[in-house]
RNA sequence: GCCCCCAUCGUCUAGCGGCCUAGGACGCCGCCCUCUCACGGCGGUAACGCGGGUUCAAAUCCCGCUGGGGGUACCA
């Protein structure tokens, strides 16, 4: 992409509901190209719908682009306009087609036409288009498109598809009640907003030739399109919200790092190339090309998602990782109680967790058993840890670990010690030890735990293993 | 039905006529490291949908087929 003029792009979301993965990928690549070329990002509200809009919505479009570094601060971002404020140009622009002829009246309504299209779905028929009408309540506006020839549109992604003029009907412009629908107000407020480059899900494809003709109607040279392939669930239909997990929020709320979300999405029909993919934001910006991203459809791979996430947990620093896992400490996430936990005992063993978790939810697993009056005892563990002799291997245990020195490194040879007694390697010794403190069979490693856990708790939970062997 | 888009490992992709016995990443499987599990290291598994062309040469260009997907509202 090279342009003479400052590129604006735009981002155009309808608050109908949380912020979508999808949506968040579109917000992102018109974030990359308006970075990257010097450009303006518009943030456009779309709530020309009033019935499926809440304002509380456009704080929920606001702060998730500001997780994902779209701030409102920045000098490349511009917004948000709301698309309801526009109603008087969009009317005027509407009342403009209507005078130069360019659009009719019709007071057709839907079964009307469908009676005289012998219900074939192949749009409006055209009855009113030189019957003369003039405007009157609950008659809609009509486009009249061309009978012959095509329109070509210039995408940056997917060549330059041409349509067909006369598979295009003669679509509405404004409702009968003379406000104007999403096709007419959203190149209105294109227009009034300069945009050069229209980024957007390829769901918008089939509306582009019949909003380029409305920029042609209008007098103004349209802007270029670049339609991103749509994201998909594991059945390749396009993610939805009803039956998908799509909303941004959720994942954040798993744990997910923004960073890597960011990451992951850019990735998502695109690739920096040198078999690189985990790099930094201001990184893939500088290598981003539109014109480079893909235009199949993407699958959506919460498996990879994860990897990416483990990634950047991983590059956190300690303190970072356990400023980051603070939100899972406490309630609602956390199963303990706020004086049963213990923020120093958290600190010591935050560096043992911070290689165990792909998602910071997985935090409260990894640490519950420090905080628990009595952890809960994963039977699948128990069973496996507690074949054989267990019972008296634990008391030895037990008696040992009594008097030893209560340190990680004399713990590992006190456990050595006592498993060597019993013709055991340190590996099957600990097993048991680990699943009566921990509950668990896999865990955080077993001697720094027991060290920040304490001798007297230790030992209050290998004598309820003991005694429930023993039952 | 009609219009449009798409088609490389299971997934995300690199590839833009010869460098490809197709590269990377996730996943999966081994091995090493190791107190368990992770992390890390090493190795492996696995793809150009099919059929025609064009060309000395095609994953790369063209056509058809098949298969996916999107759109078909006085929603956005």
């Amino acid at each position: 992409m090279n342009s003479s003029t400052p590129v604006r792009v735009r981002f155009a979301p309808s608050p109908t509901g949380m912020f979508h993965v999808g949506g968040a990928r579109s917000a992102l690549f018109n974030w990359a190209v308006a970075k990257q070329q010097g450009g303006v990002f518009v943030l456009r509200i779309e709530d020309t719908d009033a019935s499926r809009n809440k304002p509380e919505w456009v704080d929920g479009i606001l702060s998730a682009m500001e997780s994902l570094g779209i701030t409102a601060g920045d000098p490349a971002f511009e917004g948000p306009y709301y698309q309801s404020a526009n109603a008087g140009i969009q009317r005027d622009a509407a009342a403009r087609l209507h005078a130069d002829g360019k659009a009719y009246y019709c007071d057709c309504t839907r079964d009307d036409v469908l009676a005289r299209t012998g219900g074939k779905q192949t749009g409006y028929d055209g009855h009113c288009r030189d019957r003369g009408l003039e405007y009157a309540a609950g008659r809609a506006l009509r486009f009249r498109t061309p009978d012959e020839g095509e329109t070509r549109v210039v995408d940056l992604i997917r060549g330059n598809p041409a349509f067909s003029n006369d598979t295009l009907e003669d679509f509405v412009v404004a409702r009968g009640d003379g406000s104007p629908v999403f096709l007419l107000a959203n190149v209105v407020d294109d227009m009034d907003e300069r945009i050069t480059h229209v980024i957007r899900g390829e769901e918008h494809l089939p509306n582009t030739p019949k909003q380029q003709l409305l920029w042609e109607a209008l007098g103004a040279t349209p802007p270029v399109w670049a339609h991103l392939p749509v994201i998909v669930n594991e059945k390749r239909q396009k993610l939805s919200k009803r039956r998908d997990k799509v909303a941004l929020e959720d994942y954040l709320a798993d744990g997910v790092l923004p960073a890597a979300m960011v990451n992951y999405l850019m990735l998502l029909g695109w690739a920096p190339g040198n078999d690189e993919e985990i790099l930094p934001f201001d990184e893939l910006v500088r290598r981003f090309r539109i014109e480079d991203v893909n235009s199949s459809s993407a699958f959506f791979d919460l498996k990879k998602l994860t990897a990416f996430n483990g990634e950047y947990i991983r590059a956190l620093t300690p303190g970072e990782f356990k400023d980051a896992c603070a939100p899972w400490l406490t309630a609602p996430h956390a199963p303990w109680t706020p004086d049963q936990f213990d923020q120093r005992v958290f600190d010591a063993v935050a560096p043992l967790a911070q290689t165990r978790v792909a998602l910071l939810s997985e935090i409260t697993d990894n640490v519950d058993f420090l905080f628990l009056d009595e952890p809960a005892i994963d039977e699948d563990s128990w069973n496996k840890a507690m074949k054989g002799d267990a019972a008296t291997l634990l008391a030895d245990m037990r008696a040992a670990l009594a008097d030893a020195a209560w340190e990680a490194e004399p713990l590992k040879e006190t456990v050595t010690t006592v498993g060597e007694k019993h013709g055991l390697k340190l590996g099957k010794a600990q097993a048991p030890v680990r699943v009566a403190v921990t509950g668990r069979r896999i865990g955080l490693p077993l001697f720094e735990s027991l060290e920040v856990l304490g001798r007297e708790r230790t030992l209050a939970r290998v004598d309820a293993a003991i005694e429930r062997l023993a039952a």
